[in-house]
RNA sequence: GGCUAGUUACCCAAGUGGCCAAAGGGAACUGACUGUAAAUCAGCUGGCUCAGCCUUCGGGGGUUCGAAUCCCUCACUAGCCA
């Protein structure tokens, strides 16, 4: 379980303290007096916490980004704690779309148990300063309505909850918003008063989307124990073009390898555009400054190369994955987008390579729309007739035309490499 | 509790008895150009035993030769009234 990326990272000692060095890695968009937050994180070691919830069986991305700034703080001798949302993944955050659908229980409880499991990975549980996974569900659950409305109701204002982010932009929209949804800010402030009476936690961390829910704990503190903590929101991660980052073909890049394969994982950071690579490298790596810099003069001068999408991609990888899994995605990554000869690579290389695709077994004359659904290339069959259609569909690098086309070639008599567009690629083993 | 207006495909949104598998836009995907980029241009986006057929327009029921479109009912949403 344990990691060992996490031996090899350290806090680029050229700054002048850890705020500057992560304000310059873009991760602060917004925080409480600055001076303040910055005397605590230099003159002593805080507790500090942050909040996932279990929404999903894996973690994606944004979580990622909320990790790192975690590690890093705790680098710089400071103890965090990482809090699985228990409970409130049995509310959830209002999204500003529309209300979410609850899942069971069970799920959720599921869910609490891989994510707890997926976040230890980036935090050390050793030394003098070890991380800490809690559950907000130990001080929800026993707590009663009657106690909840009493105790904790009674600090919380309407007219304030109203005035959020997130419930105003539901109150605005169409969908409106459920009294369940409207509370989950008390919960996630009640959290924050709770760490800091347990864990004398004074800093919490989060997406600058979720400042209200920040806030709320903040206030909570000061009206109940009189005094002053801290927060710290990280900018949304958003791509140059203005679109979502974290989205590879629709879906969510997540850590899970079962969800997101290592050489997806690979393939999605080595794709970042130009515009973006820099900034992912500050934010996902802990490559000094002086490296990221040489690293953008390269991507000036030498986009072609993309060295820097290759640096991102294997560190990133290798963080979230290993070294071994990231050595396989380059490798498989090479043998499949080399000179384009597949048939001259060799049994080994290709075997391996395609073992770190989609792949599946099939017989000689299965269809082709056949090969791309059970691989994953496509949702359906006339969505893999549309594709061979298009043009976008080969075996083995050779262009299929034909929508009722079968398989018939392998390489090395065993092997056929399946591709849709330019870089999505399956596997198939011949039976 | 009452009244009014809504609920359309991934998102926004048109459609108000047959010409609707459903306009338009966004986004995704594919092709060309490239660097496994960006921008641009083009195509494409329910399913299938695919020149045809099947299932979709909040859920259920009904009217009709025929319904996304009309009626009833339930759920949800917004606004107003109580």
């Amino acid at each position: 379980m344990t990691n060992a990326a996490l031996k090899t990272q350290s806090n680029d000692p050229s700054f002048k303290d850890l705020l500057d060095e992560l304000q310059w890695r873009g991760l602060v968009a917004l925080n409480t007096d600055e001076d303040a937050l910055r005397k605590a994180l230099n003159e002593t070691k805080i507790t500090y916490y942050i909040g996932f919830d279990p929404t999903a069986p894996s973690l994606h991305l944004g979580n990622l980004v909320q990790l790192l700034i975690m590690r890093r703080l705790q680098l710089a001798g400071h103890k965090p704690l990482a809090l699985i949302g228990g409970s409130t993944g049995l509310v959830g955050d209002p999204r500003p779309t529309a209300e979410r659908t609850l899942n069971t229980k069970e799920t959720v409880s599921e869910w609490v148990e891989k994510l707890g499991k997926q976040a230890s990975r980036f935090l050390s549980f050793e030394g003098d300063n070890p991380a800490r996974l809690v559950n907000n569900l130990d001080w929800t659950a026993p707590l009663s309505a009657i106690d909840f409305l009493r105790d904790i109701g009674k600090y919380f204002r309407v007219g304030t909850m109203l005035s959020k982010d997130a419930v105003s932009a539901r109150l605005n929209s169409e969908h409106g918003i459920s009294y369940t949804e409207f509370s989950y800010q008390i919960l996630q402030g009640y959290d924050y008063l709770e760490l800091f009476r347990r864990y004398d936690c004074t800093l919490q961390m989060g997406g600058s989307d979720q400042w209200g829910n920040l806030t709320s704990g903040t206030d909570l503190i000061r009206k109940v124990e009189g005094k002053s903590v801290h927060i710290l929101a990280t900018p949304l991660i958003t791509n140059s073009d203005g679109q979502k980052f974290g989205k590879s073909e629709g879906n969510a890049v997540w850590l899970d390898a079962e969800f997101t394969s290592p050489y997806a994982f690979y393939q999605f950071w080595l794709n970042v555009d130009d515009a973006d690579v820099i900034d992912r490298l500050k934010v996902f790596t802990f490559l000094t400054k002086a490296e990221i810099e040489d690293l953008a003069k390269q991507t000036a001068e030498a986009p072609h190369l993309r060295a820097a999408q290759k640096r991102l991609a294997l560190e990133v990888t290798t963080l979230v994955h290993s070294a071994q899994a990231a050595q396989a995605a380059i490798d498989a990554s090479a043998a499949l987008f080399g000179q384009g000869d597949l048939a001259a690579l060799d049994i080994d290389t290709l075997q391996s390579a395609l073992g770190e695709l989609p792949n599946t077994q099939a017989a000689i004359g299965t269809p082709i729309t056949q090969l791309l659904i059970e691989t994953g290339l496509v949702d359906s069959i006339s969505a893999g007739r549309r594709a061979i259609k298009e043009g976008g569909v080969y075996v083995n690098n050779e262009k299929i035309i034909d929508e009722a086309a079968v398989l018939n070639d392998l390489l090395h008599s065993k092997f056929a490499v399946l591709r849709r567009g330019k870089k999505t690629l399956a596997g198939v083993f011949a039976l």
